[in-house]
This record gives C-alpha cells, sequence and structure tokens, in this order.
DNA sequence: CCGAACATGTAACCTGTTACATGATTAC
DNA sequence: GTAATCATGTAACAGGTTACATGTTCGG
C-alpha cells in the first residue's frame, strides 16, 4: 500500500461504497480536508488497486456503466496491513495549527486578539460541521469524529494563552 | 502564498535560517513528518519566492557560493497573511490517525490487542522524540511542540477503549 | 424537457520525493 | 588524506488538483 490515499479507498469500499462515485462522495462530504475526491485521483487509484488485484471492478452491463466494486482478499490483507502501521498510524503530518504557532507567539497583543477570535471562530465552526456529520455517517466514524472535535478543543485551550503558561492556567 | 511548504520557509527564515541549507536542515531535524527537507523542494521553492520578491539571496562571494537569506517587506506580509488564515489553520488535514481509526473499530480482540500495544509504544516514541527536539529547539517553538504532546496524550486516551464510552472510563 | 445527481475517465499542471551531480570546508 | 558536513542544484518520477469530456437517470 503506496499512499493514504489508497488505503482509504480501501476502508472506504470496506465501509460499504461499492462504486468510484461513492469513494469520491464520501471524501467530498468527509469534514476532514483530506483530500477533495478528485475523479483525477481516484480513478487511477482504484484502477492501480485492480490492476494490483486488492479491488475487483464487475461491470454491471447497464449503460450506466457503472461497476461494482470489492475487495479481495489480497485487497483485505493490504488494507489491515495498511491500518496496523503504527509508525505511520501516529505521525503527525503537516499540522497546519502547529505550523503557524511559532509566528503567533511573535506577534503583539494587538495583531494577536483579533486572530485569536478569527481561529476561535473557525474552530467553533468546524465542531459543528463535524456534528453535523456524525450524525448521518456511518456509526464507525464516529470515535474519529469525536477524536476530531477534541482535537479542536485541545487547540482552543491552546489559545488561551498562546501554549504558554498562565497566571491562571495550566494543564 | 500558495503552498504550506512556502509559508513554513518563510517562518523558519524569519526565525533565524539564513540559507537555504539551514532550511532544510530544520525540516530534517523536525520531529513532525511534514516534509523531508529534500533539495529538490526546498531550492525551488525559495527560488520561487525569490522570483516573487518575497526573498532576498545576497550572494556572499565565498567560494562555497552560501547564499545568505532574508524575507522582504512584501515577503513578511506575505508571511503573516499566511499566519493569519484561520480556516486553513485549523483545518483537519490528513491524519493517518483518524483514516484508520473506523478499521480499528471493526478489529475483534484478538488482533486489536496486540495493535494497541504497538500504538501506545509508537505514541510514547513520538512523545519522547518531541521531548528530546524541545530540549534544543528555537523556544519559539516548544508551544507547538507541547500541543502535539497533548494531542497524543489524547491519542493515547482514546486506544483505552478506541473511542466507545466503556463502563470505567468517561471524558 | 431540463437541471441535478449519477457515473467514469483523461490531460495539463503543480509540487514534493528520490537520486544524482558537484564542489568547499572542517574535524580527526 | 579522508570522511562528515556544508552548500546548491537538476532530472526522473509519483501522486494529487483542476478542468474538461462524455453519457445516463431521476425529479419536478
Amino acid at each position: 500500500m503506496a499512499t493514504e490515499l489508497e488505503g482509504t479507498i480501501l476502508s472506504e469500499i470496506y465501509h460499504g461504497a461499492d462504486t468510484a462515485f461513492r469513494v469520491r462522495r464520501a471524501f467530498e462530504l468527509s469534514p476532514y480536508s483530506e483530500w477533495s475526491g478528485s475523479s483525477g485521483a481516484v480513478y487511477p487509484a482504484i484502477n492501480r488497486m485492480v490492476s494490483a488485484g486488492y479491488i475487483v471492478a464487475r461491470e454491471t452491463g447497464e449503460p450506466r456503466r457503472t461497476k461494482k466494486l470489492s475487495l479481495t482478499p489480497l485487497g483485505q490483507a493490504a488494507m489491515m496491513t495498511w491500518a496496523s502501521d503504527a509508525v505511520r498510524a501516529v505521525a503527525i503530518g503537516i499540522d497546519p495549527f502547529i505550523l503557524r504557532a511559532s509566528l503567533w507567539q511573535a506577534m503583539d497583543e494587538e495583531k494577536w486578539r483579533p486572530l485569536r477570535a478569527a481561529l476561535e471562530a473557525a474552530l467553533q465552526q468546524s465542531n459543528q460541521t463535524l456534528e453535523a456529520y456524525a450524525q448521518q455517517a456511518n456509526p464507525a466514524e464516529r470515535p474519529g469524529v469525536e477524536l476530531a472535535q477534541k482535537h479542536n478543543a485541545l487547540r482552543a485551550k491552546w489559545l488561551v494563552n498562546r501554549g504558554r503558561p498562565g497566571p491562571s492556567e495550566e494543564g
């Protein structure tokens, strides 16, 4: 399993997305900005994995030329290998919040105040989107969504004093 | 500012990396798996930003042909615009932990137990790396590192019952 | 009947990775 | 002297985005 996208596609198929289009739509509806769900990424990735023997694409013969996707045993094994990669699972990828944090440190109060307000608003907005998503998503996704919300809460807490131990806050 | 890499490069220069090589080394030493710090990404990105008028590359005339980098006022403004993008700052990018979480849900206890142990070990390892990094890094980076550690702690807590409300745990 | 949603795909482009190429300086 | 580090860059490649191309089905 080369890329995160490929692993995630297998996971989507496993969770019930039975056509490439539905895999794409799942990415589009996802509250994470993972991937755009662009056809230029999804179709080639699926076709790569069909060639690799991970996915079977059964043509239905319908004029809409939908292909029904399913995982082969090999594909399921590859998916589980991907899911079990602890080092990769734990990696802190490109965190745009942390990437900017050192610059926020350097700001004076006058510049920081409105930005902090904007960040807090954006975090709230993010949590609402997450909440709305959880309502209608596959139950298996909920624990992940809750983790994302807690991550947002952590960031919000951080904003209180830009991560510096303040006079009144701790922990 | 098109990419996160470009914004981060400006930030590195702002924080004292005065040559392209030092920007690269900062990425290599970074505990986040951000970018590899590959010369094939960093040099072109810096040269793009020199062309854009964000960075001045002053040739020193030394035989080692080091170029001293500094931010122009335009570059500083671009950096701050990048840093002030609240929506992007708050985005949950490609979180490999959350991406895998729905698959962990589906595992039976027999499979889950060793994986959970591996994940906990990886999280501890990550926190140690983070700790070692914080010791010698620019003080401005510390609050970001601490946030990453708390993020790891959140993940570790999640692992206790795979995010499901257990009989003995809560919150 | 017409627009939205379903459905698959390609082409140009951008950016990042790996590997290569070159050479100077420093520490042992 | 030689290995590690400093220093800059390019070329081939891989993977994702945007925009385009094409056609079907369903709801109003």
